[in-house]
DNA sequence: TTGAAAGCGCTAACAA
DNA sequence: TTGTTAGCGCTTTCAA
């Protein structure tokens, strides 16, 4: 059985009504220019085009264009199982690609090496664009910003942009630290504790307490390793307090992971959430909904991050110069914090 | 800032060497045929290729080959978060279609009417086959199926095929309830409950029992409404045998997000994983690992299934036929069954 | 050992 | 009011 399409072209159309092909074209197209054709026959072409179902072919179109309508998306990944990125970010990124008619390549990375082996072949002569998002990596900076000179549009969604002249959707990622600290202040916490990965939410953190006139004490900042956002940090931090006899009332953890990881060993502990302390992560991941007690956390914006970077990709295809954007992240509170534990699950993707 | 890609084309190496353009084509393909080249020219030619960073334009090949080395996927969800339908069979289909360098135009939908306007508009002329997966949704049969006699190649994913004729990677279903069942036999657990939605897999609990020498009793299985496999109704089932003052000492669910609801219900109301009651999921979601107690799940092979597809539609599309292929469930055995509690992410994607 | 020409489906400038 | 033609980049058959 073969399964060889029957596409229906502007020449088939042209030959059942014995008129150009040119003619279906601009009919098809609403592109009459100072062509006039009679309403008859115009609406005659459209009314076979309509029966035949005609589509136009779209490798002609791009051939045509010189734009191949196509984008590469690249996913700079952890590893971690649940992560966002996929389900909210390119969730966003497609669905409004799909809006522009665009295609897409997409590829996750998480070495420096396997990120430059897809740009070596890939790119050139097979997408118009290229969309970077996930895990903030300053090693790329470089290769990407050869990319852009290339005369490859280009747009990153990273929480800060690596480099000035590199447009990206950002997070204020300050706000991402100091959100969630405010949050546990105002929830009456004496002692809130901090799991830390990045500097700039370490900052935002800091900058909570300050304002608020609460000490900032060493003991309650566990660091981690770099980008060591996974679920045995959290594990091993939740070790250290319980190890050093010291418990905080309130915990901001640096990711969802982490924080599960915390809150799980303290409750096998005997620590129980939000009884003994309060927890909260950032990414708004899907489990949040999910453990017992839900978990509270910061929202990224990981899907309308996604659309926006399409949108900017489009702009700049078409030689418009586009600005740097960065998105205030927002708090969704669940039980973990003082919330209701019932699962909101209407919100299946966050604004 | 103007963004145009400056591509090299086999005119502008064949100019720079003043040669013809069909000489360089041969060479860079080793499409030699009958045609001999100096084997000096011929390395030249790929010099100045590589120097050039020559690419093949993607959009004039399928415009010549009539395929657009594109494939549309559809995929077929309920709305849960954090579904491994995203992370895991989408990631297997990206990664196959990427070795063989075929573009994605991917869309979710959750209605009929949905399937149908993405159906209308995107694939006559822009792809050259379709993947529908997740969920199965018998009203789609003969949709499907119409596209399929237009002569689209088609690859369905989804537990049990919708036709005989459909090509489709599917999943032991009987095994996908019998397979939990038995390991909760093999624990020992005596009053095994069962959270049931699709009748197939509640069979497949049937049997196991059956075959062990237990008794089946209505008692012990709770029937969901039809796809109502989310968290809620996990909830529901766990009050349910509490309001009846009957405990099982096991539960088999059909989804990780009724079994996460029904423990961490359960857990509320005193009754503990694993001490009081064992309880397994499927889906294999990457939230099983965070939850405490880790979650027991069957791991319905999305991964490997969605890359399978990409290579079944691949044959379809060079005019082989194809079997439909069933793959057997694995278990995922974790704390909530009697596992060890540690997270195992070692396996960031199920085999 | 190399080149010319046709054609994939489409659009736009230019003719008639 | 409608048609002709050239050309986007590539491969392939046929000719030199």
């Amino acid at each position: 059985m073969s399964y060889t399409l029957p596409t229906v072209s502007l020449k088939d159309i042209a030959t059942e009504l014995d008129v150009s092909i040119s003619l279906v074209s601009k009919v098809l197209n609403n592109r009459l220019g100072n062509t006039r054709v009679s309403d008859e026959l115009a609406e005659k072409i459209k009314k076979v085009a309509k029966e035949r179902n005609y589509r136009k072919n779209s490798s002609a179109l791009s051939l045509r264009s010189g734009f191949h309508n196509s984008i590469s998306v690249m996913i700079h990944r952890h590893g971690e199982r649940g992560s966002p990125l996929v389900d909210y970010m390119v969730r966003g990124i497609f669905e409004k690609s799909n809006e522009y008619d665009q295609k897409l390549m997409l590829g996750f990375f998480e070495q420096k090496s396997e990120f430059l082996e897809v740009c070596e072949s890939a790119h050139r002569g097979l997408v118009d664009g290229l969309i970077v998002g996930g895990v903030p990596h300053r090693e790329l900076c470089e290769v990407i910003m050869d990319l852009q000179k290339d005369g490859l549009p280009m747009v990153t969604i990273v929480e800060e942009a690596l480099h000035p002249d590199l447009p990206n959707v950002g997070v204020n990622v300050i706000a991402t630290g100091e959100l969630p600290t405010k949050h546990l202040i105002e929830q009456g916490c004496k002692t809130i504790g901090h799991v830390a990965v990045m500097e700039n939410r370490t900052a935002g953190y800091k900058k909570a307490m300050k304002e608020a006139g609460m000490q900032i004490e060493d003991k309650w900042i566990y660091q981690c390793g770099e980008s060591s956002f996974g679920y045995q940090s959290g594990v091993a931090a939740a070790k250290h307090w319980i190890d050093a006899g010291q418990i905080p009332d309130g915990v901001v953890a640096q990711s969802d992971t982490l924080a599960a990881g915390l809150m799980n060993t303290f409750t096998a502990a005997g620590i129980k959430t939000p009884d003994d302390l309060l927890v909260i992560g950032v990414d708004d991941s899907p489990f949040c909904a999910y453990s017992l007690p839900s978990l509270s956390s910061v929202n990224q914006l990981n899907y309308p991050r996604g659309k926006l970077a399409v949108e900017m990709l489009m702009q700049i295809r078409e030689g418009k110069s586009v600005e740097q954007k960065v998105f205030e992240p927002t708090l969704k509170i669940r039980a973990s914090s003082g919330g209701s534990n019932e699962p909101d699950l209407s919100d299946d993707i966050p604004a």
